[in-house]
RNA sequence: GGCCUCGUGGCGGAGUGGUGACGCAGAGGACUGCAAAUCCUUGCACCCGAGUUCGAUUCUCGGCGAGGCCUCCA
């Protein structure tokens, strides 16, 4: 493929073409989700967008040669409060799991119904503690931690340039520090790596005690174990670069002694609700779930599809306001495009070209509907249309008609046509008027040969 | 206080040192018994100020405004 990726690097703050270490293996890894809670709509964004981006490297560089981890965190303290809250009679052990496989399956669910492929490897945390406790004994072991109070800390001042990617600089962080400064700590930067559990806690065995990891060891850990110690691009959201990325970056590089962690850090955008930040104690918070299969989002249920393209109508980096009037364009947008299977054909250059340049997801777009407009007068249009849409995770469907529902109409049409011929044009409105109130909306043509009015139906979308 | 984004028509939203995409909504028209669908045509915008320039929405600086991060957070 002759295609160049560009892509915005947070790292550099430029957008730079790509170039895998391996085009035989290009790796991607994305933080995923902490599984204490349904995920909320925000957490829809980053699956999204880096599942266009998987779609789009499997593209440049086949589907073999491309491997996509995004981790599932189920060690944290959020998930401990969560499994004490919700089940108090159990065991600490059987609750966190009672939560986390719970929290889990939905997001698995919810992911597969925005249209998102399955990542290569979904490592979990507990699965990699082995992993992570390696490389805190290597850290401590080339003088990059320490031990105090009962916590393993990563001791910031012995990394020269720490803050790169956030561009901080710890000194002139330290004037407003909001934090009160934690006196077991060397640096007020410095974080945990591996703290103490109390008996109630969960703990594994480790040679600094029975304890658990840090928020960030887990990341640092799994990409390691799946993709090396250095690969090619790392995603997740904006609110992520600090300090979350930060410190998989201290860690990971001082550990390894490599220059970089990741080649290409990628930073998806905020969304709000309605103009407002999304909250709890805003009252507009709501998750991907609520928004799939109830009301609560402007009175009605929306499908995957519909909010997955309200998300891509924004390019990734910008903010999005999410709202109803937004989603309902997205809704009339696909109500709009041609159902047609791919069969093989490739997607559209200018599709190609949009979504090479940065993940250009709204030029793609855009390029779409004239594919759209393309694919009523040619079949090839339309495989060609499908295969684009494909490539942005799109595929509109038609509404599965009953046996029984098709029947009836098919009978309704005739009977209409009847009597429009005798010109009983009451009678005839009135059919099509019920079954528009069905759901069933009829669109009258003329067959170009004979001028007999020919009318088609659809369950309207 | 420090760091980082962003400010384009009624709405969404690309892009560019020189004619300001595209979609939605709106208007007009074709078609229709009337609708729907489709097709054609069309009105409307680059936060403010200074600078650089033959020329800036695009570059620089300064304002104003919005948002994010500063150890919970996509």
């Amino acid at each position: 493929m002759g295609t160049t990726l560009k892509l915005y690097n947070t790292l550099t703050r430029t957008k730079v073409d790509f170039t895998p270490i391996d085009p035989d293996n290009v790796r991607m890894y994305v933080c995923g989700p902490t599984v204490y809670d349904f995920a909320h709509i925000g957490n829809a964004r980053p699956a999204i967008v880096f599942d266009v981006l998987f779609r789009l490297l499997r593209h440049v560089y086949g589907e073999a040669h491309v491997t996509y981890a995004r981790n599932i965190t189920d060690v944290d303290d959020k998930i401990n409060a969560r499994a004490l809250r919700d089940h108090p009679g159990l065991p600490l052990n059987d609750a966190i799991r009672l939560v986390t496989e719970k929290t889990d399956r939905q997001y698995q669910s919810d992911t597969k119904a925005l249209g998102c492929l399955e990542p290569t490897v979904q490592p979990r945390a507990t699965e990699n503690i082995a992993k992570m406790i390696a490389i805190i004994e290597t850290l401590i072991a080339k003088g990059f931690a320490y031990e105090a109070s009962g916590e393993v800390l990563f001791d910031t001042r012995a990394m020269p340039d720490y803050g790169q990617l956030s561009r901080r600089n710890l000194d002139e962080q330290q004037a407003g520090a909001r934090i009160a400064v934690e006196a077991h700590k060397k640096n007020p930067g410095d974080f945990v790596l591996w703290k103490l559990s109390s008996e109630s806690e969960p703990g594994w065995e480790s040679p600094w005690g029975r304890g658990r990891p840090g928020w960030h060891i887990e990341c640092s850990a799994m990409s390691e174990r799946y993709l090396g110690k250095v690969f090619d691009i790392h995603g997740g959201g904006l609110d992520l670069i600090f300090p979350h990325h930060e410190n998989e970056i201290a860690q990971s590089r001082c550990a390894h002694g490599t220059p970089v962690m990741a080649n290409v850090w990628m930073h998806n955008g905020f969304l709000q609700i309605e103009g407002r930040k999304m909250s709890k104690s805003e009252g507009n918070f709501f998750t991907i779930h609520e928004l799939l299969e109830t009301d609560k989002f402007a009175g009605r249920k929306w499908p995957g599809e519909v909010l997955r393209l309200a998300m891509l109508m924004t390019h990734y980096r910008e903010p999005i306001d999410f709202s109803a009037k937004r989603l309902e364009e997205a809704e009339r947008l696909i109500a709009k495009w041609p159902v047609a299977e791919a069969n093989g054909a490739a997607p559209d250059e200018r599709v190609l070209e949009a979504l090479s340049d940065d993940l250009n997801t709204v030029a793609a777009i855009q390029a779409l509907h004239a594919l759209a407009a393309e694919a009523s007068s040619s079949p090839e249009a339309a495989a060609r249309f499908a295969a684009s849409a494909d490539l942005l995770g799109i595929k509109p469907k038609k509404v599965e008609v009953s046996e029984d529902l098709s029947a009836a109409v098919e009978a309704l049409v005739a009977m209409r046509l009847e009597m429009l011929k005798a010109k009983n044009f009451a009678e005839a409105d009135k059919i099509r008027d019920d079954l528009s109130a069905r759901g069933v909306q009829l669109k009258d043509g003329k067959d170009p040969a004979t001028g007999e009015r020919v009318t088609t139906w659809e369950v309207k979308r």
